[in-house]
DNA sequence: TTAAATTTTTAGACATGTCTAAATTTATAT
DNA sequence: ATATAAATTTAGACATGTCTAAAAATTTAA
C-alpha cells in the first residue's frame, strides 16, 4: 500500500528529473513539495525501503522502474482529472490545478480508464502539458519556451509550465491561451523582457513569464 | 479544518440516525464504521470539541446542525458520484460504492455544484438513494421494504439499502433492478420468505433480500 | 435489589508524517 | 589545505488516528 504521501513526493522527483534524469537532491524536493529537508531525508528512508527510489544518504535519490510507473501514473490521473474539469464541467484553466491535486489519489484503475475514454483520450491537459499513457509515455511536445525562439520569427503557444492560478489569469488578461500566435519582435538584453505581437497587437512581457510559454515554430 | 476520518464518523452518525433522530450508541457507530469501540470514544470527544456532535460519556451522540450539514454534503458528494460512474463512465451499479467512498472527500464546493449540473440534477443515485440537496434536504421516497407489502399487491422497485456488491449482483442475477416491477403472492410465515413475480417468472426470495428492497405501490 | 452481562471509557502503546534544533557531511573559497 | 558556508541527516518532539487490555459505568436478569 502506498499512501497518498509518498504518491506526492514520487511525483515530485517523478517532475524534477523529467529532463535531466538525475538524482534529485533533498532541498530541490523539499522546495518543491513544501516542507523541510528534514521531512524528506526521512521519507526518501521510507520510499527506498519499499524500493520506490534508489538513495544514497548525501546525494540524493532518483526514482526505480516501480516507482517510476506509480509516480507517472499519479501525474497521469492529475492531467485527465484537470482535462475532465475544463472540458465536461467549465472550469477555467486556471482553477483546476488545486482540486486536481486531490483527485490524483484517487485509487481505482477502472476509473481513470474510463475518464481517458470519456474525454477521447487527449494527449495533453488544458495547459498543454502532456498526459502520460497507461504504460508510462510521454507524449512529445517538440516546443521551445518562447525566451529562446529567434527574434523575428513566429510560433504557436502549445502549453505552459507553470499551471497556477496567478499565472494563468495574468496570460488570460494579456489575451495569452493555447493557439495563441505569438511574433517575437525584440529581446531586451538589460533584463531579458520581450516585445511580442499577439493578434494585431504589440505586448511586453518579462523574462519569467516568456520562460514558462512553450511554443511551436510555425 | 475537518479531516477524512471526521467526516467518515459524522456520515456514518448521520445515516445511523436518519429515520429515529435519536443519539447514536458507540458500539453501533464502532459497528457501522467497521472500527473499535475504543476508537469511537476517541474521536467522539475531538467532534464534541469541534461543535460537530453532541455527546455525553455513556450515552451517545447526536449531530449538531454543522454537524449534520457536513455529514449531509458527504453523502451528497458520495451519490452524486455514484451517479456520475453510472450515468456518464458506464460503471455498473455494484461496482461504484468503493469508489465513491474516495470520491465523496474530495473538497471543492465548485466541483460538486458543477458534477450536479453536468448530471442534470439528480435526485437519486444508482441505487434509488436519495441524493440531498445542497441545503441539506432530503427528496422524499415514499417507499416501503418489499417485506411490509400486503400479499397478493404490485409494486415497482425504486431502491435498495445497501449499496454492497454482493447483495447487488444478487439482485442482477434475479433480474431485479431500479424500475422492475414485483408482485408479492406469498409470504412464508415459518422464515418470512417471500414468493414473488418478476415480469411473467415466479421467484423465491429470503426475508433478508425483501428487507432492503424499496417499494412504491402501483 | 443484587449479581452478572454488556457497553463504554481510559490507559498505554504504536504507526505515520510532520516540525525545529543540533550534529554531521560535503562543497566552496581563500 | 584549511576555514567557512551550504546541504543533509539525526535527535527529539508533537499531532492524528488507530489498537488491545483493563477499569468503570450501565443495563439486564435472576
Ligand atoms: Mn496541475
Ligand atoms: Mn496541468
Ligand atoms: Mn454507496
Ligand atoms: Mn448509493
Amino acid at each position: 500500500m502506498i499512501t497518498l504521501s509518498e504518491e506526492n513526493y514520487l511525483k515530485a522527483i517523478f517532475l524534477l528529473s523529467l529532463n535531466t534524469n538525475e538524482k534529485v537532491s533533498t532541498n530541490i524536493i523539499a522546495a518543491e513539495i513544501g516542507t523541510s529537508a528534514a521531512s524528506v531525508s526521512d521519507m526518501l528512508k521510507k520510499l527506498q525501503e519499499k524500493k520506490l527510489v534508489e538513495y544514497e544518504k548525501y546525494k540524493g535519490a532518483y526514482l526505480t522502474k516501480k516507482g517510476r510507473a506509480l509516480a507517472s501514473s499519479v501525474v497521469r490521473k492529475h492531467r485527465l482529472w484537470e482535462t475532465f474539469l475544463v472540458n465536461k464541467l467549465n472550469f477555467d484553466w486556471g482553477e483546476v490545478h488545486d482540486v486536481a491535486e486531490q483527485l490524483e489519489h484517487i485509487k481505482s484503475e477502472k476509473l481513470v480508464d474510463r475518464l481517458d475514454s470519456f474525454l477521447k483520450y487527449p494527449s495533453f491537459d488544458p495547459h498543454g502539458e502532456p498526459i502520460p499513457t497507461k504504460n508510462g509515455e510521454i507524449p512529445d511536445t517538440n516546443t521551445v519556451p518562447l525566451n529562446k525562439l529567434k527574434t523575428g520569427t513566429a510560433g504557436k503557444v502549445m502549453g505552459v509550465t507553470i499551471d497556477e492560478k496567478y499565472f494563468l489569469d495574468y496570460l488570460t488578461k494579456l489575451n495569452i491561451s493555447i493557439g495563441t500566435e505569438i511574433k517575437l519582435l525584440e529581446k531586451i538584453s538589460f533584463d531579458q523582457s520581450l516585445n511580442i505581437k499577439i493578434e494585431t497587437t504589440n505586448q511586453h512581457i518579462s523574462h519569467e513569464v516568456a520562460k514558462h510559454l512553450l511554443i511551436k515554430m510555425i
